[in-house]
RNA sequence: CAUUAUGCAU
């Protein structure tokens, strides 16, 4: 089974998926019984490759025959909930964690809001994010990063204004990609001046502006109009960065 | 003890 369990990984890693999850075939015509590392990582590849029906059906056979499960195969399978929109999906999954005794690590709580924020369940986000500030574990850089860009996405400034803030209080910017979240709310908004500025805090802060980041500030400046000069310094400046604009 | 999940696309 280790064996199995390190070639499968292996071709992961490898991003061989089809061969990963032949093996995967191969190990159960042998009769070696998966773990729940096994199916975790077989989930995943399922979800790499956007195979997240048969994720979740996997999950769900899991379920039923009370199989191996850990906390990465609901953090795994609340991903694949996320990606198809199903809100409820999710939260039964994570229900039937605790309900199994299965106690949520950090890791799993920032799948968790993720998997909100994608599925378009904003005040479900907000609620884990609370709890998680009042009861633990602990917000990360990662669960505050998911926070801003769900913010950005919904086009509420103040509201990630307040946590990019509190990121750069508590340290925890020099992880993190937050200012090309800023960047692209101000740029859909077309307010060009505020993304413009946090355009520049992305270059100071070292951070290189993605090429999405950039198209953003076009977006914002052709909106504007009048600017078709900045805006072929801009073009110019991302081809000689080796961004090639899309 | 080893392998596995979580932030970024106009």
């Amino acid at each position: 089974r280790w064996v199995y369990n390190r070639l499968i990984a292996g071709y992961r890693a490898l991003g061989r998926y089809s061969r990963a999850l032949d093996v995967f075939q191969d190990m159960k015509e042998r009769g070696v019984t998966p773990d729940a590392s096994t199916f975790c990582v077989v989930m995943d590849v399922l979800n790499k490759e956007g195979r997240f029906v048969e994720a979740v059906q996997m999950f769900r056979e899991l379920q039923a025959a009370e199989g191996p499960m850990d906390v990465v195969t609901f953090s795994t399978a609340m991903y694949a909930f996320s990606k198809m929109g199903d809100k409820l999906g999710i939260q039964q999954a994570y229900q039937d964690m605790l309900k199994r005794g299965i106690t949520p690590s950090l890791g799993c709580m920032n799948v968790l809001i993720n998997a909100y924020s994608k599925a378009g369940n904003y005040a479900g986000a907000v609620r884990v994010f609370q709890s998680m500030r009042a009861k633990g574990p602990s917000p990360d850089f990662r669960t505050f990063s998911i926070m801003v860009d769900m913010r950005s996405k919904q086009g509420l400034a103040e509201e990630a204004e307040a946590l990019f803030e509190e990121m750069e209080a508590k340290g925890m910017l020099q992880d993190s990609l937050v200012w090309g979240a800023m960047v692209q709310m101000y740029g859909r908004m077309g307010d060009v001046r505020r993304a413009k500025l946090w355009f520049r805090r992305m270059c100071q802060s070292g951070r290189e502006p993605t090429v999405p980041v950039c198209n953003s500030l076009l977006f914002a400046m052709l909106k504007e109009g009048g600017m078709h000069s900045e805006c072929h310094r801009l073009l110019d400046w991302m081809k000689g960065r080796g961004h090639a604009p899309s």
